[in-house]
RNA sequence: UGGCCGAUAGUGUAAUGGUAGCACUACAGAUUCUGGUUCUGUUUGUGAGGGUUCAAAUCCUUCUCGGCCAGCCA
C-alpha cells in the first residue's frame, strides 16, 4: 500500500501472522496454511469464540488456505446435537464458510484407538488402575514431583489385554484408564503420565454405543490436527503448558505431518462473563430466557439483540491478537456496532413514550403523505411516504413545561420542527384531573412543509412523530448491560450478585410508523433520535410487534442534563 | 515460593537498536432537518533499578507485579 508521501506503508502484523510469514518464507509446511476452529459442542458460541473464528477463518482467507470446522466431541456426557446445530448456524451467520471441511473428532475414534495400541506396544502407554483419589496423590504437587504408579511397569501384553477389556466394556467407569508413560517428576504437571483414555458407558451423539472408552483432549487434539494436516493450531493461553504434551503425542504417533500449536490471549470483556459454565448457569437458573436472550454475549444473543455480523467482525479485527491477558472495554464493541448500524439501519419514526399532540389549525379528515429518506447515509436505500394528520404522537421527553437552559425541544410558546414535516408551536397544555399532561394543543406553519421555511428562521429542535390514526401499537424492550459491575463477582466471589436488576425494561403502548408492519427479524432499524432496534425473532408477530433496542444512539443531551444536575 | 507465559496513555494494540504511533474512551469546539452522523483540537504512556550502545520500549541483568497449571473436562 502506498501512502501520500510515496513511502511504503508499514502494515503491522500480529505475532501469528509473523510466524506464518516466516513459515511461508522457509517453506515449512510446503507453503500451505491450514487452520481449524475446534469447538466442543457443549454450549453456545459467544463473542470470545467470534474472536477465534475470525482469527482462524480470517488467516485462512488471508493466506489462501483453508480453515476446518472440527467438533471436539470426545466427552459424550456433556455434548449435544443441539449445540452442533447452533455452532454451525452462528459461524455461517458471522459470514464464514467451511465448505467440505467439516470434521468430528469422533470420526477419528478408530484410528485414535490404533495409535493408542501402537503406544502401548512401544511401551509408551500403560493401563493404570489407581483410583481418582490415588491418582491425585501420586501426581505430586506444583512443587513436589509425583510418584510412579505401581501399575506403570506392567507387561505390554497385560496392557494390551486390559485396554481391550476397557474397550469391550468389561470394566466400570473410573476403574481403569490408559495413560502415557512420560515423566512423573516433570515440573510440567501435564507431562506426569497424562491420561489418554477413560471409560465412559455413555451414548455418544454420533457413535452411539460403539465405544465404552473415549480419548482425552490432550490425545485427540494433536492427532486430529496431524490427521487433517493442520499447519497452525491456534488455541488460547491456558494451553501453553500443554504444548510439550501436544508435541510428544504427535511425535509418538509417528504421523507424518507435524502441526504446531500457538497460543493467544482469549477475549475478556468488562461488564459480562465469558465462560460457558457461567453462561450455562444463567440459562439453567432462569436469569435469562435462554442462550439467545438478547442480553447474552452469545452469538445467538447478539444476533437476536440486533447486532450485525459485520460489526462483530470489525470488533474482532480491532481488538488485535497478542499473548497479553487483557480486558477489552465494552465501549469498543458499542462503537463498532454503532458505526456499522449507522450505515446499515433504515431510519423510521417510533414514539416509545407517546404524548398526544393536536394541531388545531390543521384540517380534520385530511391525510397528507410526507416523503422521508430511508437512510441519509445511504441514498440507495430510497425514500418512503409517511402519513401526517391532525392528531399525532410525539415523545414525552420532547416536551417540558418549564424547560431548563439549553433545552431546545417543545415547551409552551416554543416552536420546533416535526422531522420531515412542519414547524409547530405549542399553544396549550391539556391536563388530566390528576394534573398530568395528557395532550398538547399546537398550531403548525403551513409554509414550513418539508421542514424548512423561506425566511430561513432557525428552529433548533426537531422531534420525531407518528400520525395517531395510522400508528401501529408495539412493545419495545429496552436492554441494558446484564451486569452492573465491570468484573462480575469480583467483590463477593459470586457473579450473580452483580446482575443488573434493570437489564431489561419492556414498554407497551409504543406507537410506530405504519411502514413497520412489514419489518421482519434481521432488519436493521434506527428509531430516529432514539436508538437502533430490531424485530424480536421469537416474540414478535405482525399483529403484536415486539422490538428490541440493540443500542441507544449517543446522547449528548443526556450527558448535558447530568452535568447540569437535572 | 516447581514450571510456563506476560507487562507500552483510562482501555486495546503498533513500533523488533534510530522522531513512542493508531483506535476506543474522556474532554473542548465546529457542522447538522436525528442533541445522531461528520469534522477539528486537547489531556494522558514504555512496571522499577542497573548495564551494553553514539542511540534502548526493543539487547543483557536483578527485582516487582499479573496470568495459567495438581479433571479419568476441553
Amino acid at each position: 500500500m502506498e501512502t501520500e508521501t510515496g513511502h511504503e506503508e508499514v502494515i503491522s502484523r500480529n505475532f501469528i501472522e509473523r510466524i506464518i510469514d516466516e513459515d511461508l518464507a522457509q517453506g515449512t509446511h510446503g507453503g500451505k496454511v491450514v487452520t481449524r476452529f475446534p469447538p466442543e459442542p457443549n454450549g453456545y458460541l459467544h463473542i470470545g469464540h467470534a474472536k477465534s473464528i475470525c482469527l482462524n477463518f480470517g488467516l485462512a482467507q488471508q493466506y489462501g488456505g483453508v480453515c476446518h470446522l472440527r467438533f471436539d466431541d470426545t466427552n459424550p456426557a456433556k455434548e449435544e446435537v443441539e449445540y452442533i446445530e447452533s455452532i454451525k448456524r452462528d459461524i455461517a451467520w458471522l459470514g464464514f464458510t467451511w465448505d467440505g471441511y467439516e470434521f468430528y473428532a469422533s470420526d477419528y475414534f478408530e484410528i485414535l484407538h490404533t495409535i493408542a495400541l501402537k503406544l502401548i506396544a512401544e511401551g509408551k502407554a500403560y493401563v493404570d488402575e489407581l483410583s481418582p483419589e490415588q491418582v491425585r496423590t501420586y501426581r505430586g504437587t506444583l512443587k513436589e514431583p509425583g510418584v510412579n504408579s505401581p501399575y506403570r511397569d506392567r507387561s505390554i501384553e497385560e496392557n494390551l489385554r486390559l485396554f481391550s477389556e476397557m474397550k469391550d466394556g468389561k470394566h466400570a467407569e473410573g476403574t481403569l484408564f490408559l495413560r502415557a508413560k512420560i515423566d512423573m517428576a516433570s515440573p510440567n504437571l501435564n507431562m506426569r503420565d497424562p491420561s489418554l483414555y477413560r471409560i465412559k458407558h455413555t451414548m455418544h451423539h454420533r457413535t452411539g454405543d460403539a465405544w465404552s472408552i473415549y480419548p482425552m483432549y490432550d490425545f485427540t487434539h494433536p492427532l486430529s490436527d496431524a490427521l487433517e494436516k493442520i499447519t497452525h493450531s491456534i488455541c488460547t493461553l491456558e494451553f501453553e503448558d500443554h504444548r510439550p504434551l501436544y508435541d510428544w503425542i504427535v511425535a509418538a504417533s509417528g504421523l507424518p505431518d507435524v502441526p504446531h500449536q500457538y497460543e493467544f490471549a482469549r477475549l475478556n470483556l468488562n461488564y459480562t462473563v465469558m465462560s460457558k459454565r457461567l453462561l450455562l448457569q444463567l440459562v439453567k437458573d432462569g436469569h435469562v430466557s435462554g442462550w439467545d436472550d438478547p442480553r447474552m454475549p452469545t452469538i445467538s444473543g447478539l444476533r437476536r439483540r440486533g447486532y450485525s455480523p459485520q460489526a462483530i467482525r470489525d470488533f474482532a479485527g480491532r481488538i488485535g491478537v497478542s499473548k497479553t491477558n487483557s480486558v477489552v472495554d465494552f465501549a469498543l464493541l458499542d462503537h463498532c456496532l454503532r458505526e456499522d448500524l449507522n450505515t446499515r439501519a433504515r431510519r423510521v419514526m417510533a414514539v416509545i413514550d407517546p404524548l398526544k399532540v393536536v394541531i388545531t389549525n390543521y384540517p380534520e379528515d385530511t391525510t397528507e403523505y410526507i416523503e422521508a429518506d430511508n437512510n441519509p447515509e445511504d441514498p440507495s436505500a430510497g425514500k418512503r411516504q409517511i402519513p401526517f394528520t391532525r392528531e399525532l404522537y410525539i415523545e414525552q421527553d420532547d416536551f417540558m413545561e418549564n424547560p431548563p437552559r439549553k433545552y431546545f425541544r417543545l415547551s409552551p410558546g416554543r416552536e420546533i420542527r416535526l422531522k420531515h414535516a412542519y414547524y409547530i408551536t405549542c399553544d396549550e397544555v391539556i391536563r388530566a384531573e390528576d394534573g398530568s399532561i395528557i395532550e398538547l394543543r399546537c398550531t403548525y406553519d403551513p409554509d414550513s412543509r418539508g421542514g424548512w421555511t423561506a425566511d430561513e428562521r432557525k428552529v433548533k429542535g426537531t422531534s420525531h412523530w407518528v400520525s395517531a390514526v395510522h400508528a401501529l401499537p408495539a412493545a419495545v424492550r429496552l436492554y441494558d448491560k446484564l451486569f452492573t459491575a465491570e468484573f462480575p463477582g469480583e467483590k463477593t466471589g459470586n457473579f450473580l450478585d452483580d446482575i443488573n436488576p434493570d437489564s431489561v425494561r419492556e414498554l407497551s403502548g409504543c406507537m410506530v410508523e405504519p411502514s413497520l408492519a412489514q419489518a421482519v427479524p434481521g432488519d436493521y432499524l434506527q428509531f430516529m433520535r432514539t436508538g437502533y432496534f430490531c424485530v424480536d425473532s421469537v416474540d414478535s408477530s405482525p399483529d403484536a410487534l415486539v422490538f428490541n433496542r440493540t443500542i441507544p444512539l449517543r446522547d449528548s443531551w443526556a450527558k448535558l442534563k447530568k452535568k447540569m444536575g437535572i
